[in-house]
DNA sequence: AACCAGTCCAACCGCGCTACT
DNA sequence: AAGTAGCGCGGTTGGACTGGT
């Protein structure tokens, strides 16, 4: 059964031979791919429109980047998919020079197994409970060089992964305001170690957040990532999901509180916002996302994230805002502190 | 050297969406 | 409104490659 759009024709398929990337190459350069199904006939291939679409968009473009993915790409495929899940496409629009293919390629073959090995879920980004670690163990098997260098999950939080169903783990995160702000939000002025709900880790009741507010750090530089997420959680998602990778906080922890989380992202978060529609829907998100703390929010840690709450054009633009020309190096203020 | 299992990645497949008739 | 073509996307496949035995 061969495309709809060439079923009728005896199409090649199978690898390309650089005779054949040739041809189609100096058609496009020449004419450019007007209709993908006229281009085969009149570049003098026997492939279909849609092969050759794929074999241009993927491979012979010349805008395209080869070689092996630099450890701001990897880090940039994790944040993304936090949020967008398996939305190869709006991936690799963030990925000058990538194509959804090798970005997804790249996922399946190494960042997934990476995740794994850090103890979290490639679906979720939630951490795997421990039972299930257990279990992952030897599927999860990769070398400590393989460790990715700013992950969220330190290679030392792997080690010491046993350890922490005794001594609970403290999660440092960098203020995203310099200590003498005077935005800084006052309770994070007065508060920096928070305790988490006891379903945040493994059922571990005295996890503990931790605000560090002694980090100075320039806010141009600090992924949004996380104040995006959870400003962006619905009832409904947040009550399932994890989408920091962190656990969950609820407002108890300052973190996903519409109201709370206010001071303390919606200036970046409305920064550069220019457009009243964008207003309108972020006011509507943060005015829908605050936990019901009765309900509680930690149900099921391993519950798929439902992305399709989110208007991923503002996540999109909220999250990497001048594409991916950023430096995510800051990412190294994340870390498990024991 | 030969075989086997695992990994990687280019290419294919099928579905959904949109535009057009 | 219904049918069709074209395109884009995400999931899957198959072959090349690699490392171990």
């Amino acid at each position: 059964m061969g495309h709809r759009c060439c079923s009728k024709q005896k199409v090649k398929r199978g690898l390309w031979s650089p005779e054949e990337d040739e041809k189609l190459v100096k058609y496009i350069a020449t004419h450019g791919h007007g209709s993908w199904s006229s281009v085969p006939k009149f570049a003098g291939l026997k492939r279909c429109g849609k092969s050759c679409r794929l074999r241009w968009l993927n491979y012979l473009r010349p805008e395209l980047k080869r070689g092996c993915f630099s450890a701001v790409e990897e880090q940039v495929i994790i944040d993304a998919h936090r949020i967008l899940g398996n939305r190869w496409s709006q991936i690799s629009k963030h990925l000058p020079g990538r194509t959804d293919n090798e970005v997804k390629n790249f996922w399946n073959s190494r960042l997934k197994k990476k995740l794994m090995a850090q103890g979290l879920d490639p679906k979720t980004h939630n951490l795997i409970p421990s039972h299930q670690r257990a279990a992952n163990k030897v599927a999860c098997n990769i070398s400590p060089s393989n460790q990715q260098p700013f992950s969220i999950i330190s290679q030392d939080s792997k080690m010491k992964d046993v350890s922490m169903e005794i001594n609970p783990p403290i999660l440092t995160l960098a203020s995203p305001y310099p200590s003498n702000s005077s935005a800084q939000p006052s309770m994070l002025q007065t508060t920096t170690s928070l305790p988490l709900p006891s379903s945040c880790y493994d059922n571990n009741p005295s996890f503990i957040w931790n605000v560090n507010t002694q980090n100075s750090y320039d806010s141009s530089l600090f992924p949004c990532v996380s104040s995006i997420e959870n400003s962006l959680v619905s009832p409904s998602s947040s009550t399932s999901v994890n989408p920091t990778g962190f656990g969950l906080l609820d407002e108890d922890c300052f973190w996903s509180c519409g109201n709370i989380v206010e001071p303390f992202e919606a200036a970046r978060l409305f920064e550069g916002m220019r457009s009243q529609d964008q207003e309108n829907q972020l006011n509507k998100i943060c005015d829908t996302q605050i936990v019901d703390k009765n309900k509680g929010v930690h149900d099921n840690m391993d519950a798929p994230f439902d992305t399709s709450i989110y208007d991923l054009e503002l996540v999109d633009s909220k999250l990497f805002p001048g594409s991916m020309c950023r430096d995510l190096s800051s990412m190294g203020d994340l870390s498990w502190n024991f």
